[in-house]
DNA sequence: ATCTATTCCTGGCTGC
DNA sequence: TGCAGCCAGGAATAGA
Protein backbone atom coordinates (compact mmCIF):
# COMPACT_ATOMS: atom_id res chain seq x y z
CA UNK A 1 0.00 0.00 0.00
CA UNK A 2 1.79 3.25 -1.23
CA UNK A 3 1.90 5.59 1.39
CA UNK A 4 4.66 8.62 1.46
CA UNK A 5 7.81 6.76 1.59
CA UNK A 6 6.85 4.27 -1.29
CA UNK A 7 5.13 7.13 -3.72
CA UNK A 8 8.75 8.92 -3.11
CA UNK A 9 10.48 6.04 -4.09
CA UNK A 10 8.40 5.37 -6.85
CA UNK A 11 8.66 8.87 -7.95
CA UNK A 12 12.21 9.03 -7.64
CA UNK A 13 12.97 5.67 -9.59
CA UNK A 14 10.49 6.87 -12.09
CA UNK A 15 11.86 10.44 -13.02
CA UNK A 16 14.75 9.68 -14.81
CA UNK A 17 12.95 7.51 -17.67
CA UNK A 18 10.21 9.80 -17.81
CA UNK A 19 11.72 13.88 -17.56
CA UNK A 20 12.08 15.37 -21.27
CA UNK A 21 10.42 11.97 -22.52
CA UNK A 22 7.50 12.60 -25.23
CA UNK A 23 4.43 10.30 -25.28
CA UNK A 24 4.30 8.82 -28.40
CA UNK A 25 0.94 7.10 -27.60
CA UNK A 26 -1.77 6.14 -24.47
CA UNK A 27 -3.91 3.63 -23.64
CA UNK A 28 -6.68 3.53 -21.13
CA UNK A 29 -8.88 0.55 -19.70
CA UNK A 30 -11.10 0.76 -16.57
CA UNK A 31 -12.44 3.39 -14.70
CA UNK A 32 -9.32 4.43 -13.37
CA UNK A 33 -9.24 7.48 -15.66
CA UNK A 34 -11.41 10.98 -14.19
CA UNK A 35 -13.34 12.25 -15.40
CA UNK A 36 -14.20 9.14 -17.09
CA UNK A 37 -13.53 9.89 -20.91
CA UNK A 38 -10.60 7.49 -21.56
CA UNK A 39 -10.27 8.03 -25.66
CA UNK A 40 -9.84 12.02 -24.76
CA UNK A 41 -7.25 12.04 -21.85
CA UNK A 42 -5.65 9.55 -24.51
CA UNK A 43 -5.38 11.89 -27.49
CA UNK A 44 -4.50 14.89 -24.83
CA UNK A 45 -1.21 13.14 -23.87
CA UNK A 46 0.03 12.05 -27.61
CA UNK A 47 2.79 13.88 -28.52
CA UNK A 48 3.24 15.64 -24.75
CA UNK A 49 6.55 16.10 -23.88
CA UNK A 50 6.98 15.21 -19.45
CA UNK A 51 8.76 18.26 -17.86
CA UNK A 52 8.87 17.19 -14.44
CA UNK A 53 7.96 14.49 -11.94
CA UNK A 54 7.30 14.81 -8.37
CA UNK A 55 5.40 14.03 -5.26
CA UNK A 56 2.82 16.07 -3.23
CA UNK A 57 1.21 13.49 -0.44
CA UNK A 58 0.68 10.11 -2.29
CA UNK A 59 -0.08 11.65 -5.40
CA UNK A 60 2.45 11.62 -8.41
CA UNK A 61 2.42 14.79 -10.53
CA UNK A 62 3.49 14.53 -13.97
CA UNK A 63 4.11 18.11 -15.30
CA UNK A 64 3.63 17.77 -19.43
CA UNK A 65 4.54 20.86 -21.67
CA UNK A 66 0.84 20.94 -21.78
CA UNK A 67 -1.57 20.10 -18.85
CA UNK A 68 -0.64 18.17 -15.36
CA UNK A 69 -1.07 13.99 -14.32
CA UNK A 70 -2.08 13.87 -11.06
CA UNK A 71 -2.12 9.85 -10.29
CA UNK A 72 -2.64 8.08 -6.91
CA UNK A 73 -1.90 4.82 -6.44
CA UNK A 74 -4.61 3.45 -4.40
CA UNK A 75 -4.01 0.73 -2.69
CA UNK A 76 -2.14 -1.70 -5.07
CA UNK A 77 -1.56 0.43 -8.33
CA UNK A 78 2.21 0.19 -9.53
CA UNK A 79 3.73 2.23 -11.91
CA UNK A 80 6.30 -0.05 -14.28
CA UNK A 81 9.10 0.87 -16.83
CA UNK A 82 9.44 -1.58 -19.14
CA UNK A 83 7.37 -4.16 -17.98
CA UNK A 84 5.43 -7.35 -19.30
CA UNK A 85 1.96 -6.21 -19.71
CA UNK A 86 -0.68 -8.30 -17.72
CA UNK A 87 -4.13 -8.84 -16.93
CA UNK A 88 -4.08 -6.21 -14.75
CA UNK A 89 -2.70 -3.74 -16.91
CA UNK A 90 -4.90 -0.80 -17.07
CA UNK A 91 -2.73 2.01 -18.70
CA UNK A 92 0.02 2.15 -21.32
CA UNK A 93 1.83 4.91 -21.68
CA UNK A 94 4.35 4.76 -25.06
CA UNK A 95 7.12 6.88 -25.02
CA UNK A 96 9.70 7.97 -27.96
CA UNK A 97 12.11 5.79 -25.23
CA UNK A 98 10.64 3.16 -23.41
CA UNK A 99 7.40 2.15 -22.26
CA UNK A 100 5.37 2.80 -18.82
CA UNK A 101 2.57 0.56 -18.07
CA UNK A 102 -0.02 1.31 -15.30
CA UNK A 103 -1.24 -2.16 -13.30
CA UNK A 104 -3.44 -2.26 -10.40
CA UNK A 105 -5.24 -5.38 -9.43
CA UNK A 106 -7.50 -4.03 -7.17
CA UNK A 107 -8.44 -0.43 -9.08
CA UNK A 108 -8.60 2.29 -6.29
CA UNK A 109 -5.87 3.99 -8.28
CA UNK A 110 -6.78 7.42 -10.39
CA UNK A 111 -5.51 9.49 -12.70
CA UNK A 112 -6.51 12.71 -13.35
CA UNK A 113 -5.44 15.59 -16.07
CA UNK A 114 -6.26 19.20 -15.54
CA UNK A 115 -4.99 22.42 -17.73
CA UNK A 116 -3.25 23.74 -14.32
CA UNK A 117 -3.20 22.74 -10.89
CA UNK A 118 -4.64 19.32 -10.47
CA UNK A 119 -7.64 19.26 -7.76
CA UNK A 120 -7.68 16.87 -5.95
CA UNK A 121 -4.09 17.45 -5.30
CA UNK A 122 -5.17 20.91 -4.64
CA UNK A 123 -7.11 20.09 -1.46
CA UNK A 124 -4.16 18.28 0.53
CA UNK A 125 -2.81 19.94 4.04
CA UNK A 126 1.18 20.06 4.36
CA UNK A 127 3.71 17.33 3.84
CA UNK A 128 4.61 16.42 6.82
CA UNK A 129 8.42 16.40 5.83
CA UNK A 130 8.07 19.89 5.29
CA UNK A 131 5.57 21.42 7.88
CA UNK A 132 7.71 22.95 10.70
CA UNK A 133 7.52 22.53 14.10
CA UNK A 134 5.30 25.24 15.46
CA UNK A 135 3.28 25.21 12.58
CA UNK A 136 2.46 21.66 13.00
CA UNK A 137 1.63 21.95 17.15
CA UNK A 138 -0.64 24.87 15.91
CA UNK A 139 -2.39 22.58 13.61
CA UNK A 140 -2.39 20.01 16.17
CA UNK A 141 -3.71 21.95 19.28
CA UNK A 142 -6.75 22.99 17.26
CA UNK A 143 -8.47 19.77 16.29
CA UNK A 144 -10.68 17.23 19.19
CA UNK A 145 -10.40 14.58 16.61
CA UNK A 146 -8.49 11.49 17.86
CA UNK A 147 -5.25 11.83 16.62
CA UNK A 148 -5.38 9.01 14.32
CA UNK A 149 -7.80 9.10 12.41
CA UNK A 150 -6.59 13.00 12.00
CA UNK A 151 -3.08 11.62 10.41
CA UNK A 152 -4.77 10.17 8.09
CA UNK A 153 -6.25 13.04 6.56
CA UNK A 154 -5.03 14.19 3.99
CA UNK A 155 -5.90 17.23 4.39
CA UNK A 156 -4.44 17.79 7.81
CA UNK A 157 -0.95 16.37 6.60
CA UNK A 158 -0.76 15.18 3.22
CA UNK A 159 1.02 11.33 2.55
CA UNK A 160 0.52 9.67 5.94
CA UNK A 161 -1.04 6.58 5.68
CA UNK A 162 -2.18 3.62 7.98
CA UNK A 163 1.52 1.81 8.40
CA UNK A 164 3.49 4.89 8.99
CA UNK A 165 0.65 6.91 11.62
CA UNK A 166 0.76 3.47 13.72
CA UNK A 167 4.65 3.43 13.24
CA UNK A 168 4.78 7.24 14.18
CA UNK A 169 2.31 6.84 17.43
CA UNK A 170 4.63 3.94 18.62
CA UNK A 171 7.67 5.71 18.44
CA UNK A 172 6.52 8.64 20.08
CA UNK A 173 4.43 6.76 22.64
CA UNK A 174 1.17 7.80 22.01
CA UNK A 175 -2.23 6.19 21.93
CA UNK A 176 -3.73 6.30 19.01
CA UNK A 177 -7.46 7.35 20.38
CA UNK A 178 -5.54 10.59 22.05
CA UNK A 179 -7.34 13.53 21.27
CA UNK A 180 -5.26 15.66 19.05
CA UNK A 181 -5.90 19.43 21.11
CA UNK A 182 -5.02 17.78 24.19
CA UNK A 183 -1.68 16.42 24.23
CA UNK A 184 1.33 18.47 26.16
CA UNK A 185 3.41 20.51 23.62
CA UNK A 186 6.08 18.02 24.74
CA UNK A 187 4.26 14.85 23.03
CA UNK A 188 3.20 16.71 20.07
CA UNK A 189 6.73 17.68 19.79
CA UNK A 190 7.73 14.24 20.00
CA UNK A 191 5.01 13.11 17.41
CA UNK A 192 6.20 15.53 15.13
CA UNK A 193 9.75 13.87 15.47
CA UNK A 194 9.09 10.70 15.28
CA UNK A 195 6.91 11.04 12.33
CA UNK A 196 9.78 12.50 10.17
CA UNK A 197 11.90 10.05 11.10
CA UNK A 198 10.23 7.07 10.41
CA UNK A 199 9.26 8.90 7.11
CA UNK A 200 12.92 9.41 6.82
CA UNK A 201 14.29 5.99 7.71
CA UNK A 202 11.34 4.28 5.56
CA UNK A 203 12.50 6.37 2.01
CA UNK A 204 15.93 4.95 2.95
CA UNK A 205 15.00 1.62 2.30
CA UNK A 206 12.72 2.64 -0.27
CA UNK A 207 9.33 2.08 1.01
CA UNK A 208 7.69 -1.18 3.07
CA UNK A 209 6.86 -4.25 0.51
CA UNK A 210 4.08 -5.34 2.53
CA UNK A 211 1.32 -7.35 -0.67
CA UNK A 212 3.39 -6.67 -3.61
CA UNK A 213 4.50 -2.78 -3.62
CA UNK A 214 7.45 -2.44 -6.32
CA UNK A 215 8.78 0.67 -7.19
CA UNK A 216 9.28 1.91 -11.30
CA UNK A 217 12.26 -0.57 -11.83
CA UNK A 218 10.08 -3.86 -10.23
CA UNK A 219 12.46 -2.84 -6.60
CA UNK A 220 10.90 -4.33 -3.82
CA UNK A 221 11.11 -2.34 -0.58
CA UNK A 222 12.80 -3.48 2.82
CA UNK A 223 10.92 -1.30 5.55
CA UNK A 224 8.80 -3.98 6.39
CA UNK A 225 10.86 -5.88 8.37
CA UNK A 226 11.28 -2.67 10.45
CA UNK A 227 7.47 -2.36 11.34
CA UNK A 228 7.54 -2.14 14.90
CA UNK A 229 3.60 -2.59 15.64
CA UNK A 230 2.20 -2.51 11.98
CA UNK A 231 1.75 -6.61 11.13
CA UNK A 232 2.65 -7.64 14.29
CA UNK A 233 -0.59 -8.33 16.39
CA UNK A 234 -0.10 -10.54 19.47
CA UNK A 235 4.09 -10.43 18.99
CA UNK A 236 5.82 -8.93 21.90
CA UNK A 237 6.14 -5.01 21.97
CA UNK A 238 10.23 -4.16 21.16
CA UNK A 239 10.11 -2.23 24.13
CA UNK A 240 8.35 -4.02 26.81
CA UNK A 241 7.35 -7.50 25.27
CA UNK A 242 3.90 -6.73 25.45
CA UNK A 243 1.81 -7.67 22.93
CA UNK A 244 0.46 -5.46 20.30
CA UNK A 245 -2.57 -4.77 20.53
CA UNK A 246 -4.90 -4.54 17.02
CA UNK A 247 -7.73 -2.52 17.48
CA UNK A 248 -10.28 -0.80 14.46
CA UNK A 249 -9.57 2.93 14.64
CA UNK A 250 -11.65 5.00 11.75
CA UNK A 251 -12.54 1.59 9.81
CA UNK A 252 -8.85 0.84 10.20
CA UNK A 253 -6.67 -1.62 11.66
CA UNK A 254 -4.29 -0.05 14.16
CA UNK A 255 -1.36 -1.46 15.71
CA UNK A 256 -0.33 -0.85 19.00
CA UNK A 257 1.58 -1.31 22.86
CA UNK A 258 -1.15 -0.77 25.21
CA UNK A 259 1.97 -0.22 27.75
CA UNK A 260 4.57 2.20 26.08
CA UNK A 261 1.38 4.50 24.53
CA UNK A 262 -0.58 6.42 26.66
CA UNK A 263 -3.60 8.71 26.06
C1' DA B 1 -16.06 19.88 13.18
C1' DT B 2 -16.22 15.16 13.83
C1' DC B 3 -17.97 10.72 13.60
C1' DT B 4 -19.65 6.31 11.27
C1' DA B 5 -20.96 3.52 7.47
C1' DT B 6 -20.72 2.55 2.62
C1' DT B 7 -18.67 1.99 -1.85
C1' DC B 8 -15.14 0.65 -5.05
C1' DC B 9 -11.98 -4.16 -5.99
C1' DT B 10 -9.34 -8.72 -5.98
C1' DG B 11 -5.76 -11.69 -3.92
C1' DG B 12 -4.84 -14.20 -0.09
C1' DC B 13 -6.04 -16.33 3.87
C1' DT B 14 -9.13 -19.17 7.13
C1' DG B 15 -11.99 -22.76 8.23
C1' DC B 16 -14.85 -26.47 7.16
C1' DT C 1 -8.18 -30.45 -2.27
C1' DG C 2 -11.90 -27.30 -2.94
C1' DC C 3 -14.47 -23.59 -1.99
C1' DA C 4 -17.23 -20.07 0.41
C1' DG C 5 -16.60 -16.24 3.07
C1' DC C 6 -14.02 -12.77 5.02
C1' DC C 7 -10.43 -9.36 5.29
C1' DA C 8 -7.05 -5.81 3.79
C1' DG C 9 -7.73 -0.43 3.02
C1' DG C 10 -7.34 5.26 0.44
C1' DA C 11 -10.54 8.34 -0.33
C1' DA C 12 -15.02 10.05 -1.75
C1' DT C 13 -19.52 10.38 -0.15
C1' DA C 14 -23.66 10.57 2.62
C1' DG C 15 -25.86 11.10 6.76
C1' DA C 16 -25.91 11.68 11.88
Amino acid sequence: MPELPEVETVVRTLAPHLVRRRIVAARFTSRFVTPGDRSKLAARLAGRTIQKVHRRGKFIIVALDQGTLAIHLGMTGKLLMDAAPGEHTHGVFTLDQGVLLYDDPRQFGRIEWSANQPKRASRLGPEPLEIALDEFLLRLRSRKSRVKPLLLNQAFLAGMGNIYVDEALFLAGIHPLAIASRLSSARAARLYQSMRDVLTLAIEHRGSSISDYVDADGRRGNFQMLHRVYGREDKACVNCETPVKKIVVAQRGTHFCPKCQKR
